[in-house]
DNA sequence: GCTGAGATGTAGTGTAGCTACATCATCGAC
DNA sequence: GTCGATGATGTAGCTACACTACATCTCAGC
C-alpha cells in the first residue's frame, strides 16, 4: 500500500508517519525541527498545507520544509502530503487525541473509534505472516482445539469457541481455569491448545499451556508481545497494538485478538475441501430460517 | 479532515472517495466514465498518477481529468489525490478486493484487517452522536442494567458485562433465553436493557427486550439497521458495517458493537463521580498485582 | 582569530495542475 | 434532411508550486 522507502535506514517503513516524526525529532536538525513541531501541533491542518504556506508557518525557508521530508523518509513534498493524508485516515491514535472529560459523548465517540482503527492497523503492519501460515496449518491438521483466555482474553476464546466446530474439529473453551487444566492435561499428539493472554504473563494461563505441552500437544499463543506465553508456544502470534495509557481508554488488544481469529478461521475455512464448506453453507442458511430475519443472523459466521 | 463539498449534492461527504465514485458512475460523462474505471480498476496504482498519467491510462485529456474530480466532489486533482489516499489508507472494502482461496496466509490477514477497519469506519461515520449521548445518560442514571444478545451478539453482552460492574451497578448478561426473559421481565422503571442483534429480527431477543419494556424498564438496542428491534426501543443504536456478502467473510458487525460498547462504557466512566474512578484504579491495580506480569492485565478494562 | 564543515537561505528552473477558449458530436426542431 | 443549439471533449497557454544548484552564514575545533 504505502511505498517503502529504500532511503534512510534508522525508521521502520511499517510506522505511521507521525510516530516516525516524534522517533527522528531528536535527531533532526535545529530548524527542521521547527518543521515538526508545526506538523504535530496540528498534523490536520499541516495536511492542507502548501510547502509555501508551512515553510512560512514554521519560520523556515522552503528547502528546509523539504529536508525535513527527506529526513523523516519521505520522496519529496508531495509523498509527504500523501502519507500525512493516509496517517491521518486511520485517525489519531490516542498520543494524539487524549480522551478528557469534557468531551461529548460524539466526540468520544470519534475519539476510540480513531483509537481502535489506529490499533488494528497497528496490528495488522506488524503481523507476521509466516506465523499465522503456521497456525493455520497446524490448525487444519488438529484432532481438537481447546481455546484458552481469562478476562477480555476469555471473550475471543468464546468467540473462537463459536467458529471453529464448523469446521467438524471438536473445540473446547471453559471458562472455568481448573476444567481448562484439565483438557488441557488430556492434549493428545493433534490436539492444540490456543492460549491467548494480551501481556503474554497470565500465571493461570502459562499453567494450562505448560500442561498441554507436557501432554504432547501443540500451542499457539496469542499475546500483545514476546513474553514467557509466546516463548513456550509452538507458534507464536504477536499482536501489537497501541498501550493502553490512560484509565479510560478501552482495551483495544482484544479486538485485534478477535481480528486474528478470523484471519485464523477463514485460513482453516480456505483450505479445507469444498464440500465441507457446502455443509456449513447449508447450516448456515437452516440456522437464518429459525429466525424470521431476512437475512443470516449473526451467529456463526466463519 | 476533509473538506465539504459545496458542490454536487447527490454524495455524502461521509461516504468514502471509491464509494462516491461507484455512486456517481452512471452519471458521469463517457469520458470521465473511462477515468473512473481506470481509477476503480486500480486504485492504489491510480494514488501515485500525475494527471498526464492518469490522462493517458484512461485515453482522454486532462481537463477531463479535472471535470471528473469535480464531478465527484473534489477541490481539484490534488484534492483527489489526498482523498484517495486516505480511502486507501482505511484498506480496500470487499467489494474491491474479495477474498480467494489462492491467498496466502499474509494476504488473508491483510485483507481480513482492511475489512475490518474499512467496516469501523463506515460505523463510525454513520454513528448517530445524539443517540450515544442518550444512551449514555440512561444507563448513567440506571439501577441495574441487563446485556442480551444470542450468537456473536452475545459475545458483545458478555464483554459488556465484564466492564459495566466497574461503575457499581448491578449488571448481568445470562446466556440462556429463558433466564434472559426472566431477568427482563423483573425489570423496574431504572433497569436498563441493552438488547443486541445485528439484523434487528432476532426472535428471542426481540421477546425479551418486548418483556422488559412492559415491565417498565428501558431498552436500549444495538442493531446493524433499522428494525422491529431498533423501533422497539427506546435508545436506538445503529451501527452500521460492510454486509457480509461472501461466506468467507467474517462478521464484522460484532467488532462495531464491541467498540460501541467501548464508547458507551467510557462515557459512563468519564461522568461519574471522581472518587469512584480512583476506586476503580486502585481495583485494577490490585487485580494485575494478582498476575506476576509487568502490567495490568487484560480483563477489566474501564 | 582563522579555517572548514555543516546548516540554512536565496535565486532560478522545470513541470504539474489548472483555465479560457475552440472544436466537435449529439440531439431536437423545422 | 438540414440547420441550429446545447453540451461534451480537446488544445493551448498560464500560473504557481515543488524542487535544485549555489551562495552565505554559523559555529566547532585548532
Amino acid at each position: 500500500m504505502t511505498v517503502t522507502q529504500p532511503t534512510a535506514a534508522t525508521h521502520d517503513a511499517s510506522d505511521t508517519l507521525l510516530e516516525r516524526i516524534t522517533q527522528e525529532l531528536p535527531s533532526l536538525r535545529r530548524s527542521e525541527k521547527k518543521v515538526a513541531e508545526i506538523v504535530l501541533a496540528d498534523p490536520v491542518a499541516a495536511m492542507n498545507y502548501t510547502m509555501a504556506g508551512l515553510a512560512e508557518a514554521a519560520d523556515v525557508s522552503e528547502p528546509t520544509v523539504m529536508r525535513f521530508c527527506a529526513s523523516i523518509g519521505c520522496e519529496g513534498f508531495q509523498d509527504f502530503k500523501i502519507q500525512l493524508a493516509q496517517t491521518l485516515a486511520l485517525g489519531l491514535p490516542v498520543t494524539h487525541s487524549a480522551i478528557n472529560p469534557t468531551d461529548s459523548s460524539a466526540n468520544l465517540a470519534e475519539k476510540i473509534f480513531d483509537h481502535t482503527i489506529s490499533s488494528l492497523d497497528r496490528a495488522r503492519r506488524t503481523l507476521d505472516g509466516e506465523e499465522v501460515e503456521r497456525a493455520v496449518a497446524v490448525l487444519l491438521d488438529s484432532s481438537d482445539i481447546l481455546f484458552v483466555g481469562f478476562g477480555a482474553s476469555g471473550i475471543i476464546a468464546q468467540d473462537a469457541q463459536q467458529k471453529f466446530p464448523l469446521f467438524g474439529v471438536p473445540c473446547q473453551a471453559p471458562a472455568d481455569f481448573h476444567q481448562q487444566f484439565i483438557a488441557a492435561t488430556m492434549s493428545g499428539p493433534k490436539s492444540v491448545t490456543v492460549a491467548i493472554s494480551n501481556t503474554g504473563h497470565t500465571e493461570q494461563t502459562l499453567t494450562v499451556a505448560r500442561a498441554a505441552k507436557r501432554a504432547g500437544g501443540t500451542v499457539v499463543s496469542i499475546t500483545g508481545q514476546t513474553s514467557p506465553l509466546s516463548e513456550l508456544a509452538d507458534v507464536p502470534l504477536v499482536v501489537r497494538t497501541f498501550e493502553d495509557t490512560d484509565v479510560y481508554t478501552p482495551a483495544t488488544s482484544r479486538l485485534a485478538g478477535l481480528v486474528l481469529v478470523d484471519v485464523l478461521a477463514t485460513g482453516v475455512a480456505l483450505r479445507r475441501p469444498q464440500e465441507h464448506n457446502e455443509a456449513v453453507r447449508r447450516m448456515k442458511s437452516e440456522l437464518a430460517a429459525m429466525r424470521h430475519g431476512p437475512d443470516a443472523e449473526e451467529s456463526a459466521e466463519s
